[in-house]
DNA sequence: GGATAAGGTCAATGGTGTTGGCATAAGGAC
DNA sequence: GTCCTTATGCCAACACCATTGACCTTATCC
């Protein structure tokens, strides 16, 4: 077997497999997009892959190098949904609360795919092309380099953060085998008073509140430190 | 098999295995500890783990319901190691700083198990004595219940999110197997000027800032927005 | 000292990713 | 239109995984 992968661009003859579908990246990405959803984040095997492509579970290594090629593929195709469509409007400011607010939605909109590919740097075009957005917005706006890369690295490093996090208390729930059954009602609204009074008092409160994401609020909190940053930059100039 | 775990504090039988070793939930936690830090995270496996202890895989299903199970202690065993010693203060800020870097400091230093485990609710006792320490903190401040429920949420939320992205760009280059290695200089790096230019132009700073954590400077933003909030409340007064 | 059952062990089941060898048909050359 | 090459789908096999039911040994209680 040969250890390269035909690279997407490289494909002339397209076979159709046994029941005559024709395979492709974008193919098998969208399938196993739609199996994350339906059978959750360990539901994903090349197996039932295969199954679901209607194509022996080996073929896929025709089109990634492994199961863990095929997670990074997803993720950046995550990322390329985000990025569909934004245009940089020349404000700064809304420019990358747009950008934010479009990269946590995507992630939090496929849960089961966020929480396998949301900490991974894939190293792909749709992910490159986001950070260079991100770069560009603040060097148009005049930041110097030093506070674009540190500014960058907080705003990008916080969104994906709480991606993740919120992506796991979405898409545990529901995962069918796992035992995180609705631990705030389980466990945490139980707790007697006694030992731990400070829950008791709040869960009524934290059962409503801990469904949200804290994420617009702390990305607002980011940008106002940005914001403050640069005030005290053109005022030195 | 009885389908129920015998709980630590009603165990009387100590037998030991065939090879002499005693076994216990904590010896059990801290040399499945020990293995993910040597194989990686995903170098922990039932199998491994009996021959690291010198006993049968199966002799873990007394001890744990399954391997999920034992990843919830895991991750109990490092909230419970971040609470170690830890005293309040009396002063709200310095507290909730201190729990904050504690636990994020905690997660980083042991990666591989925090990529299993940061993104999990388990709803066990160190876990529970930690949210019952920041509410108190909260409220002894004089923070109003809601207030509190709200800047808990955001606190505790912020800690974890970066605890896990911090630890998986710690745990995933040293994972002997995956193939993400050193993305930043094999990739980002060598971007030509042409297609990635502002990439290119930050590429030498990147590489530096992005090994440090920006936990710190989120975490002090959030303390801001919630001693701005104590101020009003105590003007209001 | 004997009874009881906790807890360690064995063997088996059905799942997983991955690979080498093989067959077949797609598409270029003429 | 026919032939050749080889890309690409398929099959069978391998090594690993978690989990479980039955068995047996021995620590602890009375």
């Amino acid at each position: 077997m040969a250890k390269a992968v035909v690279p997407e661009e490289k494909r002339r003859r397209r076979r159709p497999t046994r029941s005559g579908t024709v395979l492709s990246e974008q193919l098998i990405v969208e399938t196993a997009l739609r199996m994350l959803r339906e059978h959750g984040s360990a539901g994903l095997t090349a197996r039932r892959l295969g199954l679901a492509l209607d194509a022996d579970p080996s073929t896929l290594y025709r089109y990634f190098r492994g199961m863990d090629d095929l997670t990074l593929a997803i993720g950046d195709a995550l990322v390329g949904q985000a990025l569909q469509g934004w245009r940089p409007t020349g404000e700064w400011r809304s420019d990358l609360r747009g950008l934010g607010l479009r990269i946590h939605a995507v992630y939090v909109g496929h849960p089961q795919a966020a929480l396998l590919t949301a900490n991974r740097v894939t190293g792909r075009a749709h992910e490159l092309a986001a950070d260079e957005a991100i770069l560009d917005v603040l060097r148009t706006a005049g930041f110097p380099l030093p506070d674009t890369v540190r500014i960058y690295h907080a705003f990008i490093d916080q969104t994906l953060a709480f991606a993740a996090l919120d992506a796991a208390s979405l898409a545990l729930p529901r995962e069918s085998l796992s035992a995180d059954e609705d631990m705030w009602r389980s466990t945490y609204a139980r707790l007697p008073r006694t030992t731990h009074p400070r829950i008791a008092e709040a869960a009524p409160l934290l059962a409503t509140r801990m469904v949200d994401s804290a994420y617009p609020t702390a990305l607002e909190m980011l940008l106002d430190g940005a914001a403050a940053q640069w005030e005290a930059l053109s005022a030195r100039r």
